[in-house]
DNA sequence: AATGAATGAGATTTCATTCAT
DNA sequence: TATGAATGAAATCTCATTCAT
């Protein structure tokens, strides 16, 4: 006689845990079609919440764009300042730092995606690249110069262009992260982040000895 | 024999040029928006003509996109043949080849605005970076591949995979593209193409050496 | 005898005034805002309470809209039946009624405000223009048009249609109440309502005599 | 064989009554339902085109809204003038101009929506009632005033504040406007504005006599 | 009884595309 | 061929209402 329908809530409360779940489904969402094209719908489909609900923890679609990069950009900056508090001698701290955050990073959807968004994104949301070009890329250009100055000083590295010694070593993992995104999904042989780093690096290395 | 009649305006707007004029116009405007953010209407305005009159040219936008981008394709095909038929020792054909390619293609807004477009786009649009990848960057890496193993054959480049050394040379050329539109653009310190290439070339060439 | 426990909070909320709250709440923002652009969170925000106890109480917002006019129509027919009860001679009732009631009524925002929203929303609620005509209007004329046919049938006041001459007397009420709701909040100049009532009653009035 | 449809074509172009037309229809709607609750596709539907045609003339909703205020208000400037011009003397300007104007003026469903309009949308969209106290209110009112003390001066009326006169003259039109609005549609007796003024005026005029 | 997270229908606005001129 | 007014599907965002807690 008990009529109570047996089935499921039709939602649950969850406030603590939504706005990671959101994040997360926009960071895809935004990857795959970029800012324009990412329809907030399906960002909260693949969240498993209403479209409403979206809305409860980001006003606009751009906040919730910024927030994704945001996001994003923590983590990174944390591996940065773990990497740059070591410092140790100049070969040692590429040759030690480099391949396995090579890795780590560029095997990980989460951060080539967010990479290709600020690419892609970066005229109509400049503020996403000025963003990231502080939090991130200065200060990496600047530890890595830094380093090379400093090798130079001591006469491990040969006469050159510090920053554009620091644009040859990391220029292939930026290419890796854009073939893994662009050409990858199109049947391009798959690169090994891992492997590529280490060539790359012993072959750099040897190049900027005096 | 001139039977230009007197009067007439020196230059008339000739049919022919209206598809080059859209394309051109076309390009400045997807690579600054992005496909979704790009409107019709100002494509039209940029190109001098109406609405309807890109409607007499390109059915619709998305194929107007993909004639902007075989357009960019057709010449850097060309170039490459060109580089290729020539085809001297491998550090002849790179060292007098890439920094001259590098500067004209990377000072090119044209060029890295496509480069940055397929990036952007290669998920919506993944026949774009299928045609890309097919058309430019397959052939030239078999290019560079099959130089590199030559030389490997003739002693004159240490053992390793070929493929990844290509990547190592052309890693930071990617990354002058990108920074080029991406971070020059927020005010990061410019990178001069034929510079980096030079410096590049020299120590990865050198570090390659058995 | 007083019971109260000791360290208790002097006044504790009543839930029995919970209605009262809330619709006075509702009176102010119903009448800032129209119904439509009215929110129920805005609402219960005000009443100091939140969105689900307003439907605890009120079922839609249509409803406790109408009841908010209800609420502010009863106090106006006690006023009203206790004027008439007393009807004096016509001079009399006019020149000591009017006045006070129009000072009480219209320096009040809430009549003022229920006033404007009555006229507002009769369109889209016209249960409620019909519920104030019939409870408020429709009664209070019957009443003045009563006490002008009996004066005029006494000789105290010259021939003329009894229901203009009551709109006669009205209307500077009406336009006061309306000039304090629209008006003066983008800087006119006030009416002092009691001011302009009596000066109005003394010229009408006069104007009234055979 | 001639297959051609017969039908009549999807649209036709009309640019320069458009725009009229859609004022048209939006002051009808606005007036039925106050600015909130009205809906651009209503406007639309009533104007006899698409939703994209109204904005193709009017950005935005409000200032679709506005347009219509500002349009309604012309013609009464015009006719404002008009009466200012000629300025004979005091009873016979308010005698001869005042039932004409409240006739013409109060049986137009269109004016009549417009003073219901600003009242009811006064504190969203201030600048409306701003606009119309300064262009249509306030000249009239000074322009009654200034007739109303120079007449004191000559002797004509008695004392008093010749604002308050005004707007004892005023009040009963404005009850009009507002009667036809908001009482009619729900059953009362319809007023004349012509017979409703003259009777006022006779009343009036002989009560500010000194 | 009370809360406020969550829902989803519905509103405004945009813009690729069409078509009368 | 060329124009640009007009269309209407689709996107963002709002908010009355519900319901798990």
């Amino acid at each position: 006689m008990n009529a109570l329908p047996p089935g499921e809530p039709k939602f649950r409360r969850r406030p603590d845990e939504r706005p990671a779940e959101i994040l997360a489904a926009a960071l895809d969402v935004f990857s795959e079609h970029g800012f324009q094209a990412t329809r907030m719908e399906e960002v909260a489909r693949r969240a498993g919440v209403s479209k409403g609900a979206v809305y409860l923890y980001f006003p606009t679609k751009s906040e919730l764009f910024q927030a994704v990069v945001q996001d994003a950009i923590v983590p990174n900056v944390e591996t940065l300042k773990a990497l740059v508090s070591q410092a140790p001698s100049f070969e040692t701290a590429i040759r030690i730092g480099l391949p396995g955050l090579a890795e780590r990073l560029l095997e990980d959807g989460r951060v080539t995606g967010v990479i290709k968004l600020i690419i892609a994104e970066s005229r109509s949301h400049p503020e996403l690249a000025e963003l990231w070009h502080g939090t991130v890329i200065e200060p990496a250009l600047s530890m890595m110069t830094g380093l090379i100055e400093r090798a130079q000083g001591r006469g491990e590295v040969r006469a050159g262009d510090a920053r554009y010694f620091a644009f040859g070593l990391m220029g292939p993992m930026l290419l890796t992260a854009i073939w893994r995104e662009t050409f990858q999904p199109v049947g391009a042989q798959p690169i090994e982040p891992g492997l590529l780093a280490e060539q790359h690096l012993d072959t750099v290395l040897k190049g900027m000895r005096p």
